[in-house]
DNA sequence: GCCGTTTTCGGCCCGACTGTTTTCAGTCG
């Protein structure tokens, strides 16, 4: 059995959390498994070194919380969860990611009857929902609404999920030449399968996968073994070296590209599948993508510009070595720290952004209006202005910027003197998601437009597989933001990815962009690759890059961004 | 379940919003 990462260890505590509420025990018990997690979270170690030391010291896991952790290493099971959910539908959870349910009315739904996502589905359908007491026919039908919602996204992974999978894939397919493929390796938002390429045969993949896959097992007529790991659905498709252009082609997706290909190629006179690029009964040598190419007569597509949404336009983008890389981020902007909801000091967060190979941190606090994150006043603001201050003359590379929400009206939540004393500020959607479109895109272009605001963050609001954007004319808002010179975030977060890279990809070249981490906590900053993979998705340059300048030269970017309007 | 401590047990983030109620429970950020 492999050792549980400490990613699936924060898993399983949030997934107990979560039973326990269910299930109506003590509210505080199951804050604490939640705190935690969030506790772990926030570390820079991973498992072996945890359980090097009992998973003792770790702040908000008491001696209860170690030895259960330690025995889930051991046995890979968690007791606590395994008691409590025994009490459950093993569907019941599922419930939890339908906007609008909580513990409370999961429970209730339950005691109704309903015990997964499609029979909720159908008691929403046939108006048990609505009938039963605490729900009506406007919650019965925003119940339905997200249900679908969710069902879709269960299809589907976020990024992060599905590259740790496909990753861990590589680690363990040595000497076969492993890859990344599809929706992975094009860098999509959200995957469905973690694939992987290889040169060998099927016993080659199968006697290296054993005891790690789940249920591996060979997918009909295709040179691919597909199974799950975590539930995550990973497929292995193998291939001789000769031939191993094609499957890559094949295997890298999108269905768009590959449909595209494969009819091109015919009206060639080939015949293009995962199997080899055939002219007539001959198979062609094709050991990369770029002999396949060449074979064909056509020019070779970077990964990354595969996508529907490239078809027109891919060939005016730049290469691939000249798009932005993580090694190009200097400063990791629109980050958080102890002072608001994050987990790590200011030092230890610049400590690690330097770790990492960035240059400067900055920092990125809530404002006041966001209680529920221990936003900051003024006079707190102002006591963390001056701690910024004494970290910098002590020689740690900082900028000082806040996460000001953007309140109903569009105004900011600091007044114009205190955002002033910011070297930068973020402006964001925090509250007030359900305005009508008008009045939304109202609200967001006069923020875009505030002669303080460096930054847009994350303009759409959305969760990935969770929830959309609220309603919102986006171009409007980003046209406001080219006429102001307003930077537009990318959240790199992988639950968020906003703004989304077709956005980008539109209005490159119009508006310049930020790649922000948004981390909560040490862990958070490395989420820099995702908003990377997004921003080359999009088309974009170091150079269209905001925190690809040096301290120094982004400060200067701020003041002239102040001074032009 | 964790924490801080008056070293044994009480407190644990909180205001706004929504849809249900008929004064509030549940959810969200």
């Amino acid at each position: 059995m492999s050792v549980p990462s400490r990613k699936s260890l924060v898993g399983a505590l949030e997934r107990t959390a979560d039973v326990l509420d269910i299930l109506g025990e003590d509210e505080f018990r199951s804050k604490a498994y939640r705190s935690a997690a969030r506790s772990l979270e926030g570390l820079a170690e991973d498992t072996p070194e945890l359980l090097a030391r009992g998973f003792a010291g770790i702040p908000r896991v008491g001696k209860s919380l170690a030895g259960e952790l330690v025995a889930f290493v051991q046995t890979g099971r968690l007791a606590a969860l395994e008691e409590a959910a025994a009490q459950l539908p093993p569907g019941l959870l599922d419930l939890l990611n339908v906007r609008g349910l909580g513990p409370k009315k999961i429970r209730a739904l339950w005691e109704s009857g309903v015990d997964s996502l499609e029979g909720l589905r159908e008691a929403c359908v046939s108006g048990r929902v609505a009938g039963l007491k605490g729900f009506g026919a406007k919650s019965a039908a925003s119940i339905l609404e997200n249900v679908e919602f969710v069902l879709e996204a269960r299809q589907r992974q976020h990024l992060s999920t599905g590259l740790d999978v496909a990753e861990e894939l590589l680690a363990r397919l040595p000497g076969l030449e492993p890859r990344l493929a599809g929706d992975v390796r094009r860098g999509l938002e959200t995957v469905r399968t973690a694939r992987v390429t290889v040169t060998g045969t099927a016993q080659d993949v199968t006697a290296k996968l054993a005891g790690f896959v789940d249920d591996l097992a060979p997918v009909e007529k295709k040179p691919v073994l597909a199974g799950t790991v975590d539930g995550v659905p990973v497929e292995v498709a193998y291939a001789p070296a000769q031939v191993r252009g094609a499957l890559d082609l094949m295997m890298g997706g999108s269905t768009h590209y590959r449909e595209a290909l494969r009819a091109t190629a015919k009206e060639k006179g080939f015949d293009l599948s995962g199997r080899g690029l055939k002219r007539g009964e001959e198979v062609l040598s094709t050991p990369s993508e770029e002999d396949v190419m060449r074979e064909l007569g056509l020019p070779y597509r970077p990964p990354e510009y595969r996508e529907a949404e490239h078809d027109d336009v891919w060939p005016t983008l730049p290469a691939p070595q000249e798009l932005v890389r993580v090694s190009d981020l200097r400063g990791m902007i629109h980050t958080h720290s102890t002072w608001s909801d994050g987990t790590a000091s200011i030092a230890d967060m610049a400590a690690q952004a330097l770790r990492l190979g960035h240059e400067f941190l900055g920092t990125g606090d809530h404002s006041r209006a966001a209680h529920y994150a221990n936003g900051l006043s003024i006079e707190r603001l102002q006591a963390q202005l001056r701690e910024v201050r004494e970290l910098q003359a002590a020689g740690v590379p900082l900028v000082a910027g806040a996460e000001v929400d953007i309140l109903e009206d569009g105004t900011l939540d600091y007044p114009d003197d205190v955002l002033a004393e910011l070297d930068y500020v973020v402006a964001s959607v925090h509250s007030h998601f359900t305005l009508d479109s008008e009045r939304q895109t109202q609200r967001l272009v006069r923020a875009a437009s505030h002669p303080l605001v460096t930054v847009l963050g994350h303009p759409t609001g959305r969760l990935l597989l969770r929830r959309g954007s609220y309603a919102l004319d986006l171009d409007a808002v980003m046209a406001a933001c080219a006429a102001a010179g307003t930077v537009v975030e990318i959240n790199a977060n992988a639950y968020r990815l906003d703004v989304d890279w077709r956005v980008a990809l539109r209005w490159r070249g119009r508006v310049m962009f930020a790649i922000n981490t948004d981390a909560h906590v040490l862990g958070g900053l490395q989420d820099a690759r995702y908003g990377v993979l997004m921003a080359r998705k999009a088309g974009l340059t170091p150079a269209q890059v905001l925190n690809t300048l040096s301290r120094q030269e982004f400060l200067t970017f701020v003041q002239k961004q102040r001074a032009a309007r």
